[in-house]
DNA sequence: TACTATTCGAGAATGATTATCAATTGCGGT
DNA sequence: ACCGCAATTGATAATCATTCTCGAATAGTA
């Protein structure tokens, strides 16, 4: 069996674990997130959906996303200047560090942030469901583009 | 002397100490987010501008808080489920607990989450500017609503 | 006070996201 | 295996938050 059957298998089992109804757009979308580490953009997914064979419309892309966040399967970023979103599987946790030059993500795992979940709870009363952590910075290239450029 | 010029005289110096030069709409502006705890939405601002007797427009809102945002002075929030963006001013670094349900956002002023600023440089070389920590979950007051609908 | 780069702002343009709704399909029940 | 139907899909239109345009106004400097 090849990689890429494999793949929509998982993504099948995950979607009957978390009761969503299985169709072939969001078993190829969930596939996606699950194995791309690159964190890509609606217009990606749209892309790599139809590009593997799969019919699709912007509609359903956004529908499924919506969908796979309201049951904290995935988590929406807002990295790119240009006011995209980029979406991320997130079954283990972790945060990112972004570029705000290229709008590169960094993932990093340590979950010593969602600690403060707890902390939060605590001083709140919330009922916690999920946290994020974002830092903002320069990554390496980016800072030698620019002192070089000064 | 009133306390809505202290406010205007406190933004007009924070101005002043960022370089960037003073205009009525950035005093006003910046004034307002400096001592609301209400996390305003775009809306919100441009109301509360021309509410209090200046002229302004949405693209000089929309001009200054990017501008804010550029110099680490505001942060902005993705919080709102309707795609709407809020804004915080953010000298002190604070988290924020989100509820899902009613958008509300509540300030926890505790930064030790800011500690993983230094653990994000290490691993991964970024030159850091700022960092924020979101956490979703339900408030008080909608779990009590949403379990007596039940 | 005069000069000039910067900012303002009304309205138009853009473009990402959402709504529509008829056709299709997944799937629990028989 | 077939039915029945609620849920989903998708082409397209509609929405609306954000950005752009460019002439007028203005802040800061000397
Ligand atoms: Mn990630
Ligand atoms: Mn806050
Ligand atoms: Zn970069
Ligand atoms: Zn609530």
């Amino acid at each position: 069996m090849v990689q890429e059957q494999k793949t929509l298998l998982a993504a099948a089992d995950k979607l009957k674990e978390y009761k969503i109804k299985n169709t072939p757009q969001r078993q190829v979308i969930l596939s996606y997130l699950m194995t791309s580490h690159d964190h890509p953009s609606i217009e990606m997914i749209f892309n790599y959906v139809r590009g593997n064979g799969f019919s699709v419309s912007l509609a359903t892309v956004y529908n499924t996303l919506q969908l796979l966040i309201d049951n904290n399967l995935i988590i929406e970023i807002a990295a790119d200047s240009g006011g995209h979103m980029r979406y991320d599987y997130f079954e283990v946790p972790h945060y990112h560090v972004i570029c705000v030059n290229c709008n590169k993500i960094v993932d990093v795992f340590d979950d010593k942030y969602k600690k403060n979940e707890e902390h939060a709870r605590l001083e709140t009363g919330f009922q916690v469901f999920n946290s994020q952590y974002e830092v903002y910075g320069l990554c390496p290239e980016c800072q030698k583009k620019l002192s070089e450029e000064a």
